[in-house]
DNA sequence: TATAGTGTAATAGAAAGCTAATACACTATT
DNA sequence: AATAGTGTATTAGCTTTCTATTACACTATA
């Protein structure tokens, strides 16, 4: 896994789960690989592994039982809210963001936009 | 002056200049506070101040005459490409988001213009 | 030429994040 | 009861970032 070195590695495996979470590729209640598999996996150290658990267990999003591995929280609402909350968190920094550069509104929709019609152009060669 | 702690100081510094440059409160061959004044300003150590300088130096942004201070490029062709390549960069980072969490493109305007009235009508309070 | 205002460099130390290694505690299964 | 598979905790050491401090070098000007 590729991680940004400007932001901390536990941080981004936090987001990475919520991902797996929002794509429905870690279910309500399902069991979570190992901590040693996942620092395997993620070719991280266990502590790394733990401390980005141990803020989504503070989250109520993951569920810890001692001896037996971490599981998705079954509170149905709150994964739903996930996805929400996720989505509007990338929408509200673009928004400060552009808005510090005296980008109108308007104009970010009219940017995005464009900007997928040059991704689109570039995938056709 | 706010700094994101996930985030180096002075990486969010070298971002703070972009914007300054963009909004054209720095213009072309315009001459930068010193360093020391900087530092106080945004309340942060000389050494942090030189380091993002020192980046935005490599880049050409920023032209430093030791014993004067530092200037604003004189480049305009390089300001200009600035502003869109900062912008660019920040669509590029939510739609690669937003791509990963299998929104579509379509998907991305109306999340974006379904955001922008959320915030229009909390104004309006 | 002295002085004030600039940037530059180097050192030391603190804090955060990450790794490595080890030991411990709980659960399930044999 | 023993063992394997879990999570938990602790310690030591490394790296990056940031701060603090000091010394130095260049430029402009009184």
């Amino acid at each position: 896994m590729k991680f940004n070195d400007k932001v901390p590695i536990y941080y981004q495996i936090k987001q990475y789960v919520y991902q797996e979470i929002i794509l429905g590729h870690l279910k309500a209640g399902q069991k979570l690989p190992a901590i040693r598999q996942l620092a395997v996996t993620l070719t991280v150290n266990v502590n790394t592994i733990q401390r980005a658990l141990s803020e989504l267990t503070t989250e109520g999003i993951i569920i810890t039982q001692r001896g037996k591995g971490n599981f998705v929280t079954s509170d149905t609402q709150l994964l739903q809210a996930l996805k929400k909350r996720i989505v509007t968190e990338q929408f509200s920094e673009l928004y400060d963001k552009m808005l510090a550069l005296k980008i109108t509104p308007a104009e970010m929709v009219q940017y995005l936009k464009n900007y997928i019609d040059q991704r689109k152009e570039v995938q056709h060669d």
